[in-house]
RNA sequence: GACCCCGUAGCUCAGCUGGUAGAGCAUCUGCCUUUUAAGCAGAGGGUCGCUGGUUCGAGACCAGCCGGGGUCACCA
């Protein structure tokens, strides 16, 4: 991508200098370099000799790395290489690597691949530091790197390169590494449970699982328009039909919805479900899963987020939506939850925008969200989601007007979504007739009818419990990251609009 | 989508009440055999996000646009 305009003297200087190795007859991209050890294993295994020690072993490396420090002293030089996030110094002196080879060092600089080789020894300071007999170019870097101690601050830079947010900023590298860890981590806890994971489509001929805008996309050959998916649920519901009694996926999911701290266009959900299992199977589940991270990767069970400790000693704490309501809502009683007529005036007290056009069940929702939703901030599953905002979901035995559902919420966020699923294909159908009547009043994220579903549904689906989790936010709890962007390495940006280049 | 804040050298940042641009790191030249934010001496580097406007004069003031951050709305 050489842009005219980003021609500017540090690429011109670095490009002599590839000029002038090559010119030399090296090769600044050479195709291997096998060395016999890396930085961080140097620095693990022989940070404990002494100076004496080391020189008793003498003994040799051949490492490599970036070049992130050059320092040179007339005819010693000093540089340090960054590998897999650790420093190693490297000391060069004239005598040692000869005077061509020195003089040649000139030509590299702060941002290149170098290979070596050499002694171990330490330094007047007592640094661990490589005196290097050897050394092979391995690779030329023809931008400069960000400056060294500021590292890069540009928050819109930092996620659009977020290479160099993860060479120059050390917290960033250990979010990832973090992330990384807690989903290997979901992923032995749910195979040690003898689920199997699999993969369903994420383009899909009717977007269903969740309430939310999708994104369309073209099958040209087929010239038939395809949604990205919101969820993988009405696929792996059907593997459950298939006879896989315990499945789970770890993936995307796409929603065409605004962007904030939480909300990402594209984000990953772990969603699982198991067959002759219940919602109070889900919270043991949940329960178990969430402190199998704190003590496998995390290393305890209260943590801190942005200004609050979370605890997540077992159990969670459970409570129903309407009590939420009622603990967390200002002189709002029981009873005043039980219609529509007597939730309105609170709804519109709290200016819950057309609450006239909700119904009861949404309505309900939207007091809880209003009221409830950001104090719960300690690890609490809410119950008994109202009927009209779950149509996946079973009733509650003895109150048809509620389902058999849970979302657990942590610092004010709602990370996680289960029901009993609903296996009954007449239900389902009545409520995918909720839902389309929804939908022609226009809301647009009322589900859309899946037929297809409901015939593998009538072929006969045990008792199952369900859940996703969203793991973007699960990590910035784990992490301590006040915007999911701090969690994914390639958020969501507007693209960056092309300047006209004048020719000069 | 609304509102608030931000955009100055490769990077990190100054720049007053409007008077034609500054520092540190980095780069280039020279010196230097134990430095680590190496040091010393010198040099170069700018479409002040973009486009208009106000003004004798704009990095600064005004308008619009582009990009970013945040709050709210939306997203159960």
């Amino acid at each position: 991508m050489a842009n005219e305009k980003q021609v500017n003297e540090y690429i011109l200087n670095r490009r002599n200098n590839l000029k002038a190795l090559k010119d030399a007859g090296i090769n600044p991209y050479p195709v291997k370099f096998e060395y016999d050890i890396t930085p961080s294993q140097i620095k693990e295994i022989f940070e404990k000799y002494d100076a004496a020690q080391l020189e008793e072993l003498n003994k040799k490396v051949k490492t490599c790395g970036r070049i992130i420090a050059k320092r040179v002293m007339g005819k010693v030089t000093f540089m340090h290489i960054f590998d897999e996030g650790v420093k190693l110094q490297l000391f060069f002196a004239q005598d040692k690597v000869g005077k061509k080879e020195y003089k040649l060092l000139k030509k590299i600089e702060v941002g290149d691949f170098i290979g070596v080789e050499g002694t171990l020894f330490r330094t007047k300071t007592n640094e661990l530091t490589v005196n290097v007999e050897k050394y092979t170019f391995l690779a030329k870097a023809i931008r400069p790197l960000p400056e060294k101690w500021h590292g890069l601050q540009d928050k819109e830079l930092r996620y659009r390169q977020r290479y160099l947010d993860l060479l120059t900023n050390p917290d960033v590298r250990k979010t990832f590494l973090l992330r990384s860890r807690i989903i290997s981590e979901i992923r032995k806890f749910f195979e040690s449970k003898g689920y199997i994971e699999v993969e369903t489509p994420m383009m899909q001929l009717i977007p269903g699982g969740a309430a939310a805008r999708p994104f369309i996309t073209h099958h040209n050959a087929l010239d038939i328009d395809l949604y990205l998916r919101i969820a993988p649920e009405l696929y792996l519901k059907r593997l459950i039909i298939g006879g896989f009694n315990k499945v789970f996926e770890i993936n995307r999911n796409f929603r065409n919805e605004g962007v904030d701290t939480q909300h990402n266009p594209e984000f990953t959900m772990v969603e699982f479900y198991e067959a002759y299992a219940d919602l109070r199977d889900m919270m043991r589940i949940t329960e178990e899963l969430f402190t199998t991270i704190c003590d496998n990767v995390i290393g305890k069970r209260k943590i801190k987020y942005l200004d609050h400790e979370i605890d997540f000693s077992t159990p969670f704490r459970k409570m129903t939506m309407r009590e939420a309501i009622v603990e967390f809502g200002k002189d709002i009683k029981f009873e005043d939850l039980n219609s529509k007529e007597t939730l309105l005036p609170i709804a519109k007290k709290l200016e819950i925008e057309d609450a006239e056009k909700l119904n009861y069940g949404k309505l309900l929702s939207e007091v809880f969200e209003t009221v409830a939703e950001e104090k719960l901030i300690q690890p609490t599953f809410i119950t008994e989601y109202p009927i009209e905002v779950s149509p996946l979901t079973k009733t509650i035995e003895g109150d048809e007007r509620f389902v058999d559902r849970f979302e657990l919420f942590v610092a004010g966020m709602e990370l996680a979504n289960a029901y009993s699923e609903l296996n009954d294909p007449d239900e389902q159908l009545k409520r995918f007739k909720m839902q389309l009547k929804e939908r022609e009043k226009g809301d647009d994220e009322a589900q859309m009818m899946d037929e297809d579903f409901l015939v593998a549904m009538e072929h006969g689906m045990p008792p199952t419990g369900g859940e996703g989790i969203g793991i973007d936010r699960l990590v910035m709890i784990f992490t301590n990251s006040p915007s999911i962007r701090d969690v994914i390495l390639f958020p969501y940006m507007r693209p960056k609009k092309e300047e006209k280049t004048e020719e000069k």
